[in-house]
DNA sequence: TTGTAAGCGTTATCAA
DNA sequence: TTGATAACGCTTACAA
């Protein structure tokens, strides 16, 4: 039990500036009516004071308690952290403060956090990994809290859907490959199976097929440089082997470029071309020096938050409750012929 | 304005219960003497209707909040990134949840965060970045807020100090360096002057000159790859190229890595020892298999959260307010001879 | 073990 | 513009 947290409160403030405690509220509330005068001695004893307004008590009253809850797994991994900083960032930008939750695989993992959103009243969840059950979820909905799914597909009425185009990236990279003139195509996925990473596996195959060509898939882990290094084994042990491999993420591609060079001794772009998703950091390090696809991150967060500080009735956000964003290819040096 | 949340509150489920308002509240309070049946008859009519406790209300009255507020700059830093990831974990273990404020490199910014922080009540503030004002710092104290401060030091009484034996670690990569029969040291450090950093510097220049060996020191930027490509090229471009750097940091190292490699053509190991700090996820990918010292983030993290969750008098808890945590040394092969 | 009632620090309503 | 007063949803003596 935390002891003796005696924080300041508006009556002690009010006292000391001599007016109401209604004056002191009014004076913290943007476009309260107050006149300049009470403002100052408000002002000057709340800081002499040192009072701070209650957030908990304010968030009562209002039903509103500026906390936004981000529902994560993995968020060590750079794509994960990098959306979390921009996300946590915009929020900050617009008066919102952030609430981060850790999830692992389990399933109802999810929906733990979820809960403890409902708890502390946020007025929003994001999430970024996993889907919630259809139950919960509609509890948040019932009860006003609003829902952003990232890269999720999900039929959830009522929440934010942000996708990005995977299908059409992974068509692009195909004209890419075929150009590089590639005619033994790889794609390398983790078995995780979640929707953007299917998304650009069926698109590239497909994308293949209407050129006339065959891919070989292999899945494999997380979505980690370990299973990167395992798929290159199983990819490039091969009798046939690939001279194109389309990764399902950046931190799969750097893990099968390592491989490639130092345990195949392989050259990229010369024998085997490669792509990766997600712009990581490390994609544009010399070593790996990856053309890959960029993840709009700030678009994302931006999209996400705006629609969050959106005020529009249910209906209307309903019809707006799906974006598509644009993932840019980013050409280096990991394919032939940019 | 959030409008239309409309949760369920205790008054409701003691209705359906047929109970009071007090026995719903008991229900949920670990430890709070409730007759079965009554129980049962409780989470029955919470579930049915969907009732979550109300963290706001309950942190008003219990004045605890539950919540702890985590400082970051750079968040989507290999190393900033599993720290948060471990300390939010640690914190989801022990019932509490973590709110998250990026700073930037401005003065005043954790000022801003910690302000927040106050505002919400939280338990606690851990610091992983940057330093605070004094006074409001104090404010913090005074209030009963935990501060916790990780690599940064302070002489801020209350308050838990967290650091690695930053300066005997870089006395072991000396020995580590002149075993290796390296003669030509230099030191690579960003600009920023944090107290970790400079400790790993002095440490490193005060071994050396106890072997009666020199070090050139450059400093530039910040911790980032980019600075680490910067510092190769003012390193070794000198007529007397070193033989072994000691980057103060991981990301420092990979970015001298990939310049000495693919820019100058140097041999690592064999033409140039090099060694990190953090043990990030990249140092240990193939391209880098870099020598460098871990840092024990689930070590800090458990430090941290258990200090938190101590319940010790002011007093005490002041004597036990520094921990020295020891950074182990990982053999990789940037280092000949391990 | 249970219920009643007071109080936590706010904001919103409504006269003045 | 200001101040009293009633909520907000909860916990916690205190009494039953």
């Amino acid at each position: 039990m935390a002891q003796g947290k005696i924080y300041v409160s508006a009556l002690e403030v009010a006292e000391r500036a001599g007016v109401s405690r209604s004056a002191v509220s009014r004076t913290f509330t943007p476009g309260a009516s107050v006149a300049p005068e009470t403002r100052r001695k408000v002002v000057e004893a709340a800081e002499a004071l040192g009072y701070h307004v209650n957030q908990l008590a304010r968030g009562l009253m209002r039903n509103e308690s500026g906390i936004v809850c981000l529902i994560v797994s993995d968020m060590a991994t750079p794509y994960r952290s990098s959306l979390i900083k921009a996300l946590t960032q915009q929020l900050q930008n617009t008066g919102k403060i952030a609430m981060l939750v850790n999830t692992d695989r389990s399933d109802g993992s999810v929906d733990l956090a979820l809960r403890q959103a409902i708890r502390y009243r946020a007025d929003a969840s994001i999430i970024l990994s996993g889907l919630p059950d259809k139950s919960i979820a509609d509890l948040c909905l019932k009860s006003g809290q609003r829902l952003v799914l990232i890269n999720r597909n999900d039929d959830q009425e009522g929440t934010l859907k942000i996708n990005l185009d995977d299908r059409e990236a992974a068509g692009r990279v195909l004209t890419a490959f075929v150009r590089a003139g590639c005619e033994r195509l790889a794609f390398a996925n983790s078995d995780a199976r979640t929707p953007s990473l299917m998304a650009r596996e069926d698109g590239f195959v497909d994308a293949a097929r209407a050129h006339g060509l065959d891919v070989i898939v292999e899945r494999f882990g997380g979505t980690t440089y370990e299973s990167g290094k395992i798929l290159a084994q199983k990819l490039l042990t091969r009798s046939l082997r690939p001279d194109a491999v389309f990764c399902a993420t950046d931190l799969l591609a750097c893990g099968l470029l390592d491989a490639a060079r130092h345990q195949f001794s392989l050259s990229v772009p010369e024998d085997l071309c490669v792509a990766g998703f997600d712009d990581i950091q490390q994609a544009s390090w010399s070593s790996y020096d990856l053309t890959t696809f960029s993840q709009p991150v700030e678009a994302i967060a931006l999209e996400a938050v705006s629609w969050l500080a959106d005020e529009m009735d249910p209906a209307v956000r309903q019809s707006h409750s799906s974006r598509r964003l644009h993932a840019e290819l980013v050409w280096r040096g990991s394919i032939r012929g940019g």
